[in-house]
This record gives C-alpha cells, structure tokens and sequence, in this order.
DNA sequence: CCTCTTTGTTGCAAAGTTGG
DNA sequence: CCAACTTTGCAACAAAGAGG
C-alpha cells in the first residue's frame, strides 16, 4: 500500500475514533456529521482489510490491528503537528531537541561552556551532542539530517548551507619563555630553524601556514603532529619547540606570544547550518546564542 | 491553450439496521 | 423502543481526458 493512495485525513479520524470510542462522539469532535465519520471509517476498513471497531455494548471497541497500530498513527500524526508549528513558535523551556555540532576540541573549549550555561538556565531540557566531521563529508552530514551546525573557517561553499562569520582571529607563535635562543622576537630564519609542533585533526597534510610557506618556497620541520591544540601548549612549555596558534588559544599561559615573522591572512571562524533550517524557531533560537558568546 | 465532459471522491440528509 | 451505527442517493467538487 503506497502511502500516496490513502487519505492522510482518515488517521485524524481513526486517532478520533479511538479516543471517543463513539462515532457520534468523534463526528462532533471532527466537526463533521456522523455519516462522514462512518464513511471515513469505511474506507478505513478497505485500506486496513480489518473491522479496526467493533459495536460492543455501545462503544466501539479496537481490534487488535487498531491496538498494534495506533501508537504509531498517534506519533506521525503529533511529528507531523509540530512540522506546521515549525513557524509558530519555539518555547526553549519546553523544547527537549538535540541539537548537533561539529566542532574541534578548540571551538568545544571556547563555545561549550558558555553556551551550556546558557542552556542550564534558559533551555532545561534541550540536548547538545559535539563530534568532528571532516570537512570532506559536512554537506553529506548536514543535508542526512545528522548535524545541525559546524564551526569551521570559511572554506566549505555549497548552495545547501548558509554561513556568516562568528570571530576574527590573527596566528602567533609561542615558545617557553625559557627558550635558550628566542627572546620576545621572531625572526625568519629562527622559525625555519626550529622544530614545529603541528596540530591537525587530520592524518596528514599541513595547514594554512604550511600552504603559506610552501608558496614562499619554504617547508618547516614539523617534529610533532597532534590533535588538540590544548595538548600542544603543556609540550611547548616543557620543550624547545614552537607552536602556531590562534592568538585567542595563548591567553592564560606562561608562554612567550610572538608575532609571526611574516604576513598571513587572518583566521575566520564561521557558523554553518543547512539552508533549510533558515527559518526553524528553534534554529534560530539557536544561532542567536552561540551570535551572543561571540559577541562577548 | 482553453473549454467541455467524464470520472471519482467527499460529505450531506434521510432511511434502514442493529443491539441492548 | 431507542440510541447509535450503516447504507443509500444526491449534490458539489476536483482531477483527468477529449476536443476544438
């Protein structure tokens, strides 16, 4: 039975029916006259091949087909209620949605405590799951329904997906302050001298500073590559090596913060969600607290 | 592309049927 | 016998097809 034969309106009535276990009842209740609800009824029965009510001391009572089914009719038909007031209304007190982020453990670091705090007081019972997904596989991810929102730097475009900028931030170098031959500046040649610890969530492949150097024809020996750029600043602390990260990553630390020995573009983080939920109440609820930790 | 016809669906009122 | 459900016939309507 293809779902596009049967009248969506007749589960209202069966969903009616079951509730007053009248027809008269459920006629009133649909606003419609008892021979509509009966006819409904009728052509119910066609579809299912099945009595679904029996006449049994002035009710009418549901078969076990009606029992097996009705909890189920009842959750389409309430998914499909809350489809429509997809436009109406988003209460953040009531709502009990999980909302998806891809994220890296940076964004994870700076976004999640301000925003579950957020959560904790405004929307109680609202869910928040984190997770990294490689780039390569984000439109696929976001248009599958499996994520709602990724925090990434401009670089992934599609028709699909609506982003807008959340932060500027600019690369520094930090070394420990006890480094034997860099003290408060940064020249060309110590960069390229020094060992590099390069965080990546990926397996391999550099980064915008390796793409950058590599068009001034320059390669820099990356001695450690890692996940986590706060498992990096404890080793940069502890040893010689150098370490290139976002300025808002070195507050808090001891280290040396140097400025870059060359120019490089400035690093944007952008929120990114799916097109469609362009208009969802709750979405947007949403994007206007992770605007306002940005804002901060 | 527009108009007319056909066909099928729906809901109504009224009449019929059924169970207690 | 009454209340409640079912059946019947009708009118309105929409969609699809036929014809100009």
């Amino acid at each position: 039975m293809q779902l596009s034969k049967i009248d969506m309106n007749l589960f209202i009535v069966l969903d009616t029916i079951y509730s007053e276990r009248k027809l008269t009842k459920a006629a009133e209740v649909l606003h419609i006259t008892q021979p509509a609800v009966s006819n409904a009824l009728a052509r119910l029965r066609g579809h299912f091949n099945d009595e679904l009510f029996v006449r049994q001391s002035g009710q009418m009572v549901p078969t076990p087909l009606t029992e097996n089914i009705i909890e189920r009719v009842r959750e389409a038909l309430a998914s499909l209620q809350s489809s429509l007031n997809e436009h109406d209304a988003f209460d953040p007190q009531q709502s009990n949605r999980t909302f998806r982020f891809s994220m890296n453990d940076t964004s994870e670091a700076y976004v999640l405590p301000r925003l579950m705090e957020v959560i904790e007081s405004e929307a109680p019972n609202i869910n928040i799951e984190s997770y990294t997904i490689p780039r390569a596989d984000m439109v696929r991810a976001f248009s599958a329904g499996e994520l709602d929102f990724a925090l990434d730097v401009p670089i992934i475009n599609h028709s699909d997906l609506v982003n807008t900028p959340l932060t500027t931030d600019r690369y520094v170098c930090v070394a420990r302050s006890e480094h034997p031959r860099i003290a408060s500046t940064l020249s060309l040649d110590q960069y390229m001298s020094e060992a590099h610890i390069h965080v990546s969530s990926r397996r391999k492949g550099g980064g915008q500073i390796d793409a950058y150097l590599g068009r001034l024809g320059l390669q820099r020996n990356i001695k450690l590559r890692i996940q986590h750029s706060r498992a990096a600043r404890p080793i940069v602390a502890k040893t010689d090596m150098l370490l290139t990260i976002p300025e808002s990553l070195t507050r808090g630390t001891n280290l040396q913060v140097l400025e870059l020995p060359f120019a490089i573009p400035m690093l944007d983080w952008h929120l990114y969600w799916a097109e469609r939920h362009e208009s969802d109440r709750a979405h947007q609820w949403m994007r206007e607290r992770i605007f306002d930790i940005f804002r901060e």
